[in-house]
DNA sequence: TGCTTATGTTACAATGAAATGACACTATTG
DNA sequence: CAATAGTGTCATTTCATTGTAACATAAGCA
């Protein structure tokens, strides 16, 4: 039977280790897109299918935590391996919080690093026809689906979210109880280099003070901070 | 919404780790049961199920490593976490060779003990979920058989679909109330990794409505989502 | 071989999400 | 207590995305 070749997406700066590395993945027989910053990898993501992304942290400009998070706003549901220099259980964690699978620390051993990405790889291979926990989250009554991109509100009325709409929701839920700053927002929203009108974010609050809060004059789940961004909390 | 119990089984023979490690599964709402050699986990898991397996290397008796491979010639797809106070790679690997699907090492950071369950735990759950869907679906007054290829709509009329018209009726039903992405839709259909702009998937969206829909310019079946893709729902 | 059906492509119109600009409002500063 | 900077709000515009049909090509079959 033909074997299916897989695609990885490897992004590491590093020529060296990116040459190496990409030298043994291809010997494994998978097809590997070099990239080596988190700018150009997000690009070729939105344009190309792989089934694993190996993500360097120390990258130029966008590290791999800020891509890792990126990637997993727009719900794109990859297996992401990161290569880390620091061995600390913090950094481990939080890369593992932002939706990395796995974490290997540098240096690491090459037959190690093959067996985890092969792991990584056929776990997701068996439910990529089918990759959806159900992903309701709820706060006061209001229901945010967020596989279905709609919500019931505390009026019980449907409204169908937007892609911006759910990707800064989910910003601000996975941030809840802290300040995200607008700078943060535009970043991991709208992308590296688009800047739009400082207003349209307010717009976007605007609406979902519309839409979930009992009282927009006064708001008791997304709170502006003066001068730093917003803040989502849920009592 | 109920949040459903998953049990681990913790394989651990030092007893005030296998304690501290029960009570913090428990606060997370794990359903814990605790074994203490490797003779005794590999009896405990003949009887009953489990969404994880929690294993110390250094058992008396059988160690870990045994009860891993063991474990792996008859139920393949339980998540299991190696616990070791071995940091070296060659142990790792030896681990992860054998079947488990993650590592440890002791002293480890509670808090990525209990991520990486987390992690383990939803992969193996949406493997487990897969839909299995009937020959024959139903929604409004149609019918579709996907074994002969042929429906009957909600006219009357019977109809003959194509393979693809299958393959992506198929993939919209399957992720029913949820919206499927365009690149997700190209790679499944049509199988391309990489994605142009094309106008090909909307108009097999639009005969769809077409066969299906009361009044094709207000679908109530086939639901566009702007710039993300489709969502089939059927209420 | 030519006919038939399935699939893909092109072109353009319609649509609606997001960006913008204007202005009122509110908090913060000296 | 102005002055100023930051935020709330709405109406309006813009432009990428989607709907649609007619046409082109490929595949399958008599």
């Amino acid at each position: 039977m033909l074997k299916k070749k897989y695609s990885i997406l490897l992004v590491e700066d590093e020529e060296n280790l990116q040459e190496a590395l990409k030298l043994n993945l291809e010997l494994e027989g998978y097809d590997v897109t070099s990239s080596f910053d988190g700018a150009s990898a997000l690009n070729i993501l939105q344009k190309e299918y792989f089934d694993l992304i190996i993500l360097d942290v120390m990258l130029p400009e966008l590290d791999g935590i800020a891509v890792c998070e990126s990637v997993r706003l727009q719900k794109l549901s990859i297996p992401i391996l990161i290569l880390s220099a620091k061995n600390s259980s913090a950094d481990r964690i939080l890369g593992l919080k932002k939706g990395a699978d796995d974490y290997l620390t540098k240096p690491f051993n090459l037959e190690e690093l093959l067996l985890r990405v092969e792991k990584l790889i056929s776990k997701n291979e068996q439910l990529s026809a089918k990759n959806n926990l159900v992903d309701i989250f709820e706060f006061g009554n209001n229901q945010i689906d967020f596989n279905g991109l709609e919500c019931i509100n505390n009026k019980g009325i449907k409204i169908t979210l937007t892609k911006k709409e759910v990707m800064l929701l989910k910003l601000l839920i996975e941030n809840k109880n802290e300040v995200v700053t607008r700078e943060k927002i535009l970043q991991a929203v709208w992308g590296y280099n688009v800047f739009p009108t400082t207003r349209t974010i307010d717009n976007f609050i605007l609406n979902f003070r519309k839409y979930f809060e009992e009282d927009s004059k006064s708001p008791i789940y997304f709170h502006s901070v003066r001068s730093v961004g917003y803040k989502f909390t849920c009592p």
